[in-house]
DNA sequence: TATTGTTATACTCTATAACTATA
DNA sequence: TATAGTTATAGAGTATAACAATA
């Protein structure tokens, strides 16, 4: 039969009802912006969720494994198999929490320092670059709508 | 010590910096929405790919798996898992491809065609309420603003 | 009795390599 | 040689149950 089987086909596909979806659109925004994510942070060694945990641990030192659960919305044990190589990599350190015995308070270290001093640089640049088809007031707005759907 | 643990926990966490990301905030803003989608379409037994799947063979009769794979970003080995149980429950029917060999032309059964009729107009309610803090020309913006980020 | 953190485990989702049959 | 579809498989991500130590 030969037709040339054109890459991409010359029969577009209807995609308008599941373009209508909040949810379908941020779902494929999300992956799009977390594929340049992945692709730049792997220079760091760091994935989405990694990253979260340590810019957490920056900016709440002293943070304990419980709180970084409901802040990130991952289970218990999950958390687990995410601290423990961040601790074997040395970029975060657990101390005794100073008021309950159970818990476990997170520091990063001096070397999680200087690795999140870099990586948030990077996620900054990748923001503007994962949004540079919209202008500044758009970006401001998806924020503030995203966070509105979720809130 | 006997502090009373409160939940929600005293210190607030500061979450400024993972907020000020696109990424991490459509991440949120999707699994918001599409943990009420999970609950409300368990009903069908559909999850939201699968939906997705669904909702373009029916837009869209005679569509490949491979222009199925392209529209929804998914690897074609995963899609094949995603299309026998849809086969299997009659709401999927593989026809041969009228004008290449190798493809098969995917159309919804009447059983299908049914189950769909009603899965799309719960998606739909759904969305209203999935946008509830949001006004209509709100939502219009946020649909158009995710549409840029992942064009 | 409730909570923190952990192990073990299972299920889903996603990714790669290799194969077949058709083009 | 390239493409459509498939199998097998491996790796993330996410979920529940059950436990020890501490509150």
């Amino acid at each position: 039969m030969a037709e040339p089987t054109n890459n991409p086909p010359a029969e577009p596909i209807d995609t308008r009802f599941l373009e209508s979806l909040i949810g379908y659109n941020a779902r494929r925004a999300a992956l799009a912006v977390i594929e340049q994510f992945l692709q730049h942070m792997a220079a760091y060694e760091l994935r989405p969720v990694s990253f979260s945990v340590l810019s957490l641990v920056k900016h709440n030192p002293g943070i304990t494994s419980s709180q970084l659960c409901t802040a990130l919305g991952i289970l218990p044990p999950n958390l687990v198999g995410l601290l423990k190589p961040l601790v074997k990599r040395a970029l975060i350190e657990r101390r005794p929490h100073p008021h309950d015995g159970r818990a476990m308070a997170l520091h990063l270290t001096s070397t999680g320092r200087t690795l999140m001093a870099k990586a948030e640089a990077t996620a900054a640049e990748l923001e503007l670059q994962a949004t540079a088809n919209l202008s500044k007031s758009e970006r401001t707005t998806l924020l503030q709508l995203l966070k509105k759907v979720y809130a």
